[in-house]
DNA sequence: GAAATTCGGGAAAACGGTTTCCGCCGACCA
DNA sequence: TGGTCGGCGGAAACCGTTTTCCCGAATTTC
């Protein structure tokens, strides 16, 4: 790692070796023939000195940066993280840079971050965004591949979560457990996720020959209006009607705050009513009193399946290029004390 | 854009416009001397040919790459999100881009990503951390700055939020109110941020001449802790002892926790003990009863702060360094209905 | 009207690698 | 012993910019 004065060059470690700079190269990528004594006496100098290859150098005569672009839609959070996160990992073992970019809903933002890497000459961009609701593609001369929040092309590349899988794994567990009745309580009603999970929920239901009691309820993405559903709940199930034995949140915070507002109510989770959440979030699950089962919708997949599938598509070059479409990721159920008793 | 075929280079521009290579990089850099109109015309063919000059090649040719590093030491979460996030803001307005780099609490993930970024030349590197506990400083050939997790080394370039100036905040608040006696729920015993806001307290409520009573309580950074905390704070009020009037927590979780914990045992938030918490974390004060009453600590500004200082060694040069040295970032206090009825 | 300045723009050398082509040398074979 | 072949490594072109000269022409100045 030079200490002082300027980086050791290529040329450094031919002269020490006493060979050309084609050599060194050669050398150190496992190209051309060369005998092994040399590519090894090659391989020690560079080692010794401490050589670095210029990645810059590199990318201009391969033609190749080996650097992908993240760009993130809207806010970075709770959920695009894991998958940014997931994605830069996988990227990280393929040996590839991952160059951060964040529009933060503004699409001037976003369009000024998009010139910057197509100038950085990013071999593929990742989009993410916070929401599942589909966004409008983008026009850029790289492979692109579109996580969490799908692509408006259906040719394009996207991997989301499987939410009519989760649904359907929540409604099992309930089946099992005896359940018959249940009330769903979502959050925004112009979600995309609340549209797909309340009609899997339906789905779901009918297939295990369940009912989905009272109407829906949607409100917003935060406690108070999950308190204020649990109450909604509690007077659909009032003296008169035919009792829910478990509520099915669209979210853990929902769950949560359902759940305590059920407590409070003096009704015992999961005795008298069984409460399930959505994301697996441990702020949420872990501080609910019983504990939250929900779906983990395995968002790190998420990030690395679009990761490897962009590669995919670099590799093979614009020419044959791999499958475009959705990805369905599968969601994965965790089961606590809120449907079981005894946690 | 182009959208077939090959990018469009410099000497497209140039054939197209009738100059020289070494023109047009004059005319679209304003560097050189040119006649205006030429410079126009220039332009006018560049855009219209949708020529990206190559950040590569320029880096290449002007050493410099226009690129730092955020590497985030352990893992990316609620603190060091926005941070990062405030960097990488500052960086794109300096028309930086930012190259991430997660190590994930693994030293060998954290040497890789290093010589990842060496070997891409970037002109610096942001570290950030999840805690405020130092760490050992990087051994790089370009500028560093610490942001939240400080460097050990005194004279590096570190950026950190004002932790006693966040306390003399709280207790400047409550003594205001007419509180006198506070206990304090605190997270984990053994960091630093929990050692540095019980002493700020202490001395704040010293200079204040108020009192701290009871021992300081110390578990985890979780809710169940908090709740736990706030029965253990009762027990200390109870009858024969004075009661305390308000509970300092040191983070928003332990807040809304003990805030749960008095309202379940019937103590009223704020009439008989008010509560304040720490962080500013939207989903704890908002979903608290009533909301909290907490310090932000201007993550993004610490963030901003150190993309800033990182931006100003890199154009001073080694030479004539900035001073290095610890900033610390004053935070803001947040007045919710946890401290003053109304709400 | 000739000499001295500007001024505008071109030629070419970096920047630090990779890769193609080619020549040399030793070995093998007849 | 001479010719051929294969393996090893060097020379040089190239990747796409920037930037430093440097030259010719247009202007000024005496």
């Amino acid at each position: 790692m030079k200490q002082d004065g300027r980086t050791v060059r290529i040329v450094d470690v031919a002269r020490v070796a006493g060979v050309s700079p084609g050599t060194v190269s050669k050398a150190l990528n496992d190209s051309g023939s060369l005998r092994p004594a040399t590519r090894e006496r090659v391989r020690a100098v560079a080692e010794q000195l401490g050589f670095v290859s210029d990645a810059g150098a590199r990318a201009l005569s391969m033609r190749r940066t080996f650097i992908v672009g993240l760009l993130s839609t809207d806010d970075v959070g709770r959920f695009s993280l894991p998958v940014m996160l997931g994605a830069e990992n996988a990227l990280t073992v393929g040996e590839i840079s991952t160059l951060l970019a964040t529009a933060r809903r503004d699409s001037v933002r976003e369009q000024h971050h998009l010139r910057s890497l197509i100038a950085r000459r990013v071999d593929g961009i990742i989009v993410t965004g916070k929401a599942t609701d589909a966004r409008q593609p983008l026009r850029v001369p790289v492979p692109v591949v579109y996580a969490l929040t799908p692509s408006a092309g259906p040719d394009d590349m996207s991997v989301v979560p499987d939410d009519a899988a989760g649904m359907r794994l929540i409604v099992d567990h309930l089946r099992t457990l005896g359940h018959r009745r249940v009330a769903h309580v979502g959050g925004r009603a112009d979600r995309h996720a609340s549209r797909v999970r309340l009609e899997s929920l339906r789905a779901a239901l009918a297939a295990a020959g369940m009912e989905l009691v009272g109407p829906p309820l949607f409100g917003e993405w935060s406690e108070p209006w999950g308190r204020q559903a649990a109450d909604l709940v509690l007077r659909e199930t009032a003296p008169g009607a035919l009792p829910v034995t478990a509520v099915v949140c669209a979210s853990d915070q929902l769950a949560r705050a359902v759940g305590d507002r059920l407590r409070e109510r003096g009704v015992r989770v999961p005795h008298d009513i069984a409460v399930t959440g959505y994301d697996n979030w441990d702020v949420m699950w872990e501080a609910s009193r019983p504990q939250l089962t929900t779906v983990d919708m395995e968002l790190e997949t998420i990030g690395r399946r679009a990761a490897e599938r962009l590669l995919a598509a670099i590799t093979a070059g614009p020419d044959d290029a791999p499958p475009g479409g959705v990805e369905l990721v599968p969601p994965r159920l965790v089961v606590r004390g809120s449907t079981i008793a005894g946690d």
